[in-house]
DNA sequence: TGGGGACTGGACAACGTTGTCAGAAGTGGC
DNA sequence: GCCACTTCTGACAACGTTGTCCAGTCCCCA
């Protein structure tokens, strides 16, 4: 029954499809006078009266105010061949005259396919992650695909909540600077069909492509760099150390200290959030020495924001006269305007969201070769707060 | 009568679901290999051959292994009322050993709501806009919607093209950080019901809300400043002119060199792209003064990349003989640090972005009033280098 | 004038979910 | 034993799009 007045009422040139259905009713008892005509007269009075896009036209309205079948309409708006120029030109004044757009949900519903990907880092706000994500964003772009982004405030849990919220919208894809350890919960999703790529960690229990840097021998190679300029006591203080950059890059510091014989004072290494505040303490304790162990002459820092705190910390007018080497790793901006300039261990952010991205369509392309591990090489940038050699 | 073969194949726990829909014969052909058996024996080896989703299963699979009808297993994955517990325990058991997901695109088909909001903005790897993008997707998160965001790379068409495409995904919102000056093309859009905030910067030629800094009496002060510490030759470097923000800059600086009676030396104002080369020449020009143009005391900066490259440009040994004053609109990570320390007009980005969704936020609640245009002021924050007094 | 091919257009089902509504099963009172 | 009631369950349509398939229409050539 539903389906004879249905048909003669797309018919009519101005149908109001609304009328058939019972759902849309609140709506459309709020914003009566919505015609075509009064719509543009009062823009803002109906504007958010009921579901945010109710009463929007659909191709079955085009097609009606075109005086087409809906398929036409369909192929007009997706460009497809075999549409006479004439009536393209209908379809085409009756879109821009009702001001339709296509819904692309629907379209995904029907296609199977999203041309989104979902990307969880630990903090879109983090100038380690900013230009990362703008890399990845660009690579979406290149393939005609939207980018859905989440902070995971390095809380396990809300990754989980967000990577299954992505997979939900039926992302094509998922890149992914993991928060947590364990990864299985993504099992179903990846057998699914939905391509993931781990970034700067690897995934926890689960195979999957992953895009790392090299952080052991970065760190390596940073301790190495402070022992070659006379250091003998370096600290180190890193991010958690459920973090798995945390641990290799400690791993790293251990293995220069090994490698040159230096013994490790267990109070010379800190792990922890990277809050101000826990590296303030932890840096003052191997900075004074404490509980008879003699102080650090100087100081690798695991990350990013742990540096900047250091820099903070040898700032201060009262360390000022002990000056303390400092290695950093990552790479910051005006790191070279500081005095001293900061010595770094570089990665390329966007280089290591560039690569994550690529993998991951070379995927979506249907590459099918076994899980990749990709390790991006860091770089030394010696620009002075390295090569200052030890007071004693 | 569909259900009883249908459900026997669903109860196979390897269904094949693909081979009953005609839709995945083409897939089934490109990928001939990817038989049932295969993809749990080698889980990589069919998993990207059709559709990224192809062969998920369903409520409907669902619904047939637990023996129960459709919309009870909706009941269950919804947590709605009226499910009694021995049925949804079943229901859970075949929801976790089939691994599946409600699929949210036909949900959002559905329902007519996306639960998310979608961010346009210049530069998402910019310092100013991540803090700002952070915000949002806070916001979003409290209200329990995800962010789908794109970088414009100030190219008015791309903005219209990432906007429009964000509405056919059909986002719920939308905030803006716009690069064109005509938004007409979102009239349709806003009355269809998408709530639009535009940020940092006006909309062009139609009325929707907005969320601004002062940036003319930012800018008004920042160089009221550097005149109360004696200069009277300042130059002013800005985005491009087409930028709102810089023309808003640009004329609180005017405004501030006529309320003090100075002149000022065309020579002395330069708007363009932000990258280093443009602004490193301009600074040239009038640090170095030309044309029988005195050269400047002081500069005033547009923004954040700009004042960066200033500060560089300032530190250059062969300047360092003749310091020149620096205010910079906008503050950024480390400024206290450098030497000397950076003089700026702080806005803060997480404010501004927060403001925006919260505003988006109540205009989803279904808030009616007339467009309202929210402006957040700005704080001078004096650190040295705009204090440096002038050397004539 | 008729027949074949090329082109154009439209009816219909399907994608996976949720709202509506009605039916079935259970409970208690009389 | 029956009715009224509540609680639970499922059939069905609808959301807006696209793929399939068939039916016209037009033109050209024989």
């Amino acid at each position: 029954m539903a389906d004879a007045p249905d048909a003669s009422g797309t018919a009519d040139p101005a149908s109001p499809a609304d009328e058939t259905g019972p759902a849309v009713s609140p709506a459309a008892s709020k914003a009566p006078g919505a015609r075509t005509g009064a719509r543009a007269a009062v823009p803002h009075a109906a504007r958010h009266g009921g579901r945010p896009h109710a009463g929007r036209p659909t191709m079955k309205d085009v097609a009606a105010r075109a005086g087409v079948g809906l398929k036409t309409v369909s192929r007009v708006v997706n460009g497809e061949a075999g549409v006479s120029s004439d009536t393209e030109r209908r379809v085409q004044e009756a879109i821009t005259s009702l001001g339709f757009r296509r819904n692309d949900s629907a379209r995904v519903l029907r296609k199977g396919t999203t041309a989104s990907i979902g990307l969880v880092v630990e903090d879109l706000a983090d100038p380690f992650y900013s230009p990362l994500s703008r890399a990845v964003e660009e690579v979406a772009r290149a393939h005609g695909a939207l980018l859905i982004n989440g902070s995971s405030a390095e809380d396990p849990e809300r990754e989980r909540e967000l990577a299954l919220a992505l997979c939900a919208r039926r992302v094509d894809g998922l890149v992914i600077v993991p928060a947590g350890d364990d990864h299985r919960y993504l099992a179903p999703e990846i057998t699914a069909g939905v391509a993931t790529v781990f970034l700067d960690r690897p995934p926890g229990r689960i195979e999957a492509d992953m895009v790392l840097s090299d952080s052991f021998e970065g760190a390596r190679s940073g301790v190495a760099h402070l022992i070659a300029h006379g250091h003998r006591r370096i600290g180190f203080i890193g991010d958690r150390p459920g973090i798995h950059t945390a641990k290799e890059r400690l791993r790293g510091y251990r293995a220069a200290m090994a490698e040159a014989g230096l013994p490790v004072s267990e109070p010379w290494v800190a792990l922890g959030p990277t809050g101000s505040d826990r590296v303030r303490a932890d840096a003052a304790r191997m900075l004074d020495g404490s509980a008879g162990t003699a102080p650090v002459t100087a100081v690798f820092s695991g990350n990013n924001r742990v540096t900047v705190t250091l820099v903070r910390v040898l700032a201060e007018p009262e360390r000022r006269g002990r000056p303390v080497a400092l290695v950093g790793f990552d790479d910051f901006e005006l790191a070279d305007l500081l005095s001293p300039p900061v010595t770094v261990i570089a990665q390329d952010p966007a280089d290591l969201g560039r690569s994550a991205a690529e993998l991951l369509f070379r995927r979506l392309d249907g590459a099918d070769d076994p899980p990749r591990a990709l390790s991006r090489p860091t770089k030394l940038i010696a620009r002075g707060s390295g090569e200052i050699p030890p007071l004693d």
